[in-house]
DNA sequence: GCCGTTTTCGGCCCGACTGTTTTCAGTCG
C-alpha cells in the first residue's frame, strides 16, 4: 500500500482542479476540488488520524473517492484520465494575464496550441484573431506578454518590492488630492514573494490623482485607466506592475480590506456575511433586508462588526484565522519589548552602541542586546576577545546612564560556528557575556551531515542561547545551507536553545511555515532585526507579521519578556545536556 | 462537486474592466 502525504494529496486535488479549468468544466465543480484541497490542508490532523474525510466540511462523496484512491494506490485515475486527454504543457498558459481555462480550451481545440511557443506562433500567423472571443488586440497583447514572460520572473522578493513600494508611497503622500493612502495586496500580507503592488487611495478626484501619479512616479507604461483604478508598469528593470485603486473616503476601509485579500480570506468573509443576511463589497457592507450600507473608520471596526478580533493582514490566509478562539491575541508590535540581535561600529554596523540604544529606546523597547560579529568573520571586522572585553566595558559605562531611565543594554555577540563545528570563542570568553548568539556564515555548500554537526555543537554549548537565521537563506537569491530543520528543532527543544525569526525582509529566517512547526513543538522564538543601521530596526514589524503568519503565541516569543523576566532567563542558563 | 431551520434541487462571493461585442463572456483581484 502506497500512502501519500497529506500535502501530496492536496497537490493532486489542486492539479485536478487546474485540469478541469482548462477543460472548461463547470466553475463550481472546479471550485469544489479547490475547496476540498483547502479543507484537507486546514485540518490539523495527519492522514493517519482522519478516519472519515467526508466528515470534513467541503469534502463530499466525489472528492473523498479521489482522496481514498490516492491513499490506497498513490495515484488518481481521474487525474490520469485528465492528463491523457490534454497536454500538461497547457498549464503554463494559465499564467498569462487575460487567459483562463475557457480561452485555453478554445486555443487548444481550434488551433492545437499546446504551450507558450505554439501560442506565439499561432499569434504570429494571425490565426488567433480569427477565433470568436479573440481579436487583433488580444493577439498583439499575447505576443508581447509571451516575449516578456521569457525574461521576466513571475514574482519578486519582498525586500525589493518593499523598497519600491516605500518610494512610491512617499510620492503619493505629497499629492494634495489624496486624502488617505495605504498599500494592500500580498505586500501588505507580507508574502515572501510578491507579484505586483497595490495602493488604495481615498480621493474625491481620481482624475487629478491619476494625472499627478503619471507626472511624479517613474511609469514605463499605462496598462489600464478608469474611474476606479489605474494599472501601470514601472520603469525599473522588472517593469513591476502597480495598481492604484481610487475610492471615496467613506469606502476606504472596506476597499483596503478587499484588496488586501487574500482572495480566500475574502471568500470566507463574504460567506460569513451572507449567513448574517449581509453582503460585503469593496465599497460597503450592505444589510440585505433594510438596504442599509455600512462603512467603517478602521479595519478593527470592520472585523468587530462581524464579531471577529482584529486579524492582521499577514494572517488573512482564508483558513486558520477564522478558527482562532477569542483568547488568541495576534502578536502586536507593542508586545515586543526588545531586539536581541544588532550590530554596531565595533563590527560592520553603521552606528555606535549609544546611537543604536537611543534609537531602540525611542521605539519603546525596555532592553536590547548588542551582538557584533566574532573574530573569524574578518570581512565584517569581527571582534577579538580583547575588543569584545572593551565593548563590554563601554556597555557597562553606558548602562550607568540608561538603567536609571528604565532601559538596559545587554552585552552579547553573534558568534561564528566554524566549518569544523568549533565555536569562535572559548567558554571562558562566552561566560563573560549576557547573551550568546551562534550562527553559520561560511561553508554553505557542506553536506547536511556537516551542517547538522555544526548546529549541534552550537546548540549543545551551555552558553549559546540562540541560533540566528537558522537556514541561512536569502529570499529569491540563495537557498541557504542544507539543514534538517526537524532535527534542529528537536535539538533546540532538548537544550532549551532559542531559534531566531530574523526579520530582515531578505531573510525571514525562520519562515512562517517553520514558525508554525516551532509553535507546535513548544520551542522559543526570538524575533530580531539583525539591524546594521538604525533604519533597519524598523524591520521588526515584518518579523512580527511573519510570526503572525505562523500563528505563534506571544508567550512563545523570547523578546516579549519584560526586562526582569529576561534577566531571569539569562541567569537560568540552558537545560542540562544529556550525552548521547 | 458540495450542501441543506428557505434540505434532494438550485444555489454556490462580489464587482470592475477588457475586448469583444452591440448586450456580454471571460478574467481578475
Amino acid at each position: 500500500m502506497t500512502s501519500l502525504h497529506k500535502k501530496a494529496i492536496v497537490q493532486h486535488l489542486e492539479l485536478i482542479a487546474t485540469y478541469l479549468e482548462i477543460k472548461g468544466e463547470n466553475s463550481f465543480k472546479i471550485a469544489a476540488y479547490r475547496k476540498a484541497a483547502q479543507a484537507l490542508e486546514n485540518d490539523d490532523r495527519s492522514m493517519a488520524l482522519i478516519d472519515d474525510v467526508t466528515k470534513i466540511a467541503g469534502i463530499g462523496k466525489g472528492t473523498a473517492q479521489v482522496i481514498l484512491e490516492l491513499q490506497k494506490t498513490g495515484e488518481s485515475s481521474l487525474l490520469r484520465e485528465l492528463q491523457s486527454s490534454i497536454p500538461a504543457s497547457l498549464l503554463q498558459l494559465l499564467k498569462l494575464p487575460g487567459v483562463g481555462g475557457k480561452k485555453i480550451a478554445k486555443l487548444y481545440q481550434e488551433l492545437h496550441v499546446v504551450d507558450l511557443e505554439s501560442l506565439y506562433e499561432a499569434c504570429q500567423s494571425e490565426q488567433v484573431q480569427k477565433l470568436p472571443g479573440f481579436g487583433k488586440k488580444t493577439e498583439e497583447k499575447l505576443m508581447k506578454v509571451i516575449e516578456e514572460h521569457r525574461v521576466k520572473p513571475d514574482r519578486l522578493p519582498l525586500a525589493y518590492m518593499l523598497s519600491l513600494s516605500e518610494s512610491i508611497e512617499r510620492i503619493l503622500t505629497t499629492i494634495p488630492s489624496i486624502l488617505r493612502v495605504a498599500t494592500a495586496g500580498s505586500l501588505r500580507r507580507c508574502e515572501e514573494m510578491v507579484k505586483d503592488l497595490d495602493f488604495v487611495i481615498a480621493t474625491l478626484d481620481p482624475k487629478a490623482v491619476s494625472q499627478e501619479i503619471l507626472e511624479k512616479v517613474a511609469v514605463h507604461e499605462v496598462i489600464g485607466q478608469g474611474e476606479t483604478k489605474m494599472t501601470v508598469l514601472l520603469t525599473d528593470d522588472d517593469h513591476v506592475s502597480v495598481d492604484f485603486r481610487f475610492v471615496k473616503p467613506e469606502s476606504f476601509i472596506t476597499t483596503l480590506h478587499h484588496f488586501t485579500g487574500s482572495k480566500e480570506h475574502n471568500v470566507r468573509m463574504r460567506q460569513l456575511a451572507k449567513q448574517r443576511n449581509e453582503k460585503i463589497s469593496e465599497y460597503h457592507v450592505e444589510q440585505e433586508e433594510t438596504g442599509e450600507q455600512l462603512t467603517f473608520d478602521t479595519e478593527e471596526a470592520f472585523f468587530k462588526h462581524f464579531n471577529l478580533p482584529y486579524i492582521p493582514p499577514a494572517m488573512r490566509l482564508g483558513n486558520r484565522e477564522f478558527d482562532l478562539s477569542q483568547a488568541f491575541n495576534p502578536l502586536q508590535i507593542k508586545d515586543v519589548r526588545s531586539d536581541l540581535h544588532m550590530h554596531t561600529t565595533y563590527s560592520d554596523g553603521a552606528f555606535t552602541i549609544e546611537e543604536m540604544a537611543i534609537a531602540a529606546q525611542k521605539k519603546g523597547y525596555e532592553y536590547i542586546c548588542i551582538t557584533d560579529h566574532s573574530k573569524s568573520l574578518r570581512v565584517a571586522n569581527g571582534l577579538s576577545s580583547e575588543r569584545l572585553k572593551k565593548q563590554r566595558q563601554e556597555i557597562d559605562r553606558l548602562n550607568e546612564q540608561f538603567i536609571p531611565q528604565g532601559f538596559k543594554i545587554f552585552a552579547g555577540v553573534e558568534m561564528d560556528i566554524l566549518p569544523d563545528g568549533s565555536l569562535d570563542y572559548d567558554d571562558e570568553t562566552l561566560s563573560s557575556l549576557d547573551f550568546v548568539i551562534a550562527a553559520i556564515h561560511s561553508s554553505f555548500n557542506q553536506s547536511e551531515e556537516q551542517i547538522m554537526h555544526r548546529l549541534k555543537q552550537a546548540a549543545m554549548n551551555p552558553f549559546v542561547r540562540l541560533i540566528a537565521h537558522p537556514t541561512g537563506r536569502i529570499i529569491g537569491r540563495r537557498a541557504g545551507y542544507p539543514v534538517n530543520m526537524e532535527e534542529l528543532m528537536r535539538l533546540a527543544k532538548r537544550t532549551g536553545t532559542t531559534l531566531e525569526l530574523n526579520s530582515n525582509p531578505n531573510r525571514l529566517d525562520l519562515s512562517s511555515t517553520w514558525i508554525r512547526k516551532a509553535e507546535e513543538m513548544g520551542i522559543k522564538i526570538a524575533i530580531n532585526t539583525d539591524a546594521h543601521s538604525i533604519k533597519m530596526l524598523d524591520d521588526m514589524s515584518i518579523g512580527v507579521a511573519t510570526a503572525n503568519k505562523g500563528f505563534i503565541k506571544s508567550s512563545s516569543i523570547l523578546n516579549t519578556m519584560t526586562r526582569a523576566e529576561f534577566e531571569n532567563f539569562i541567569k537560568q542558563g540552558t537545560n542540562t545536556i544529556e550525552v548521547e
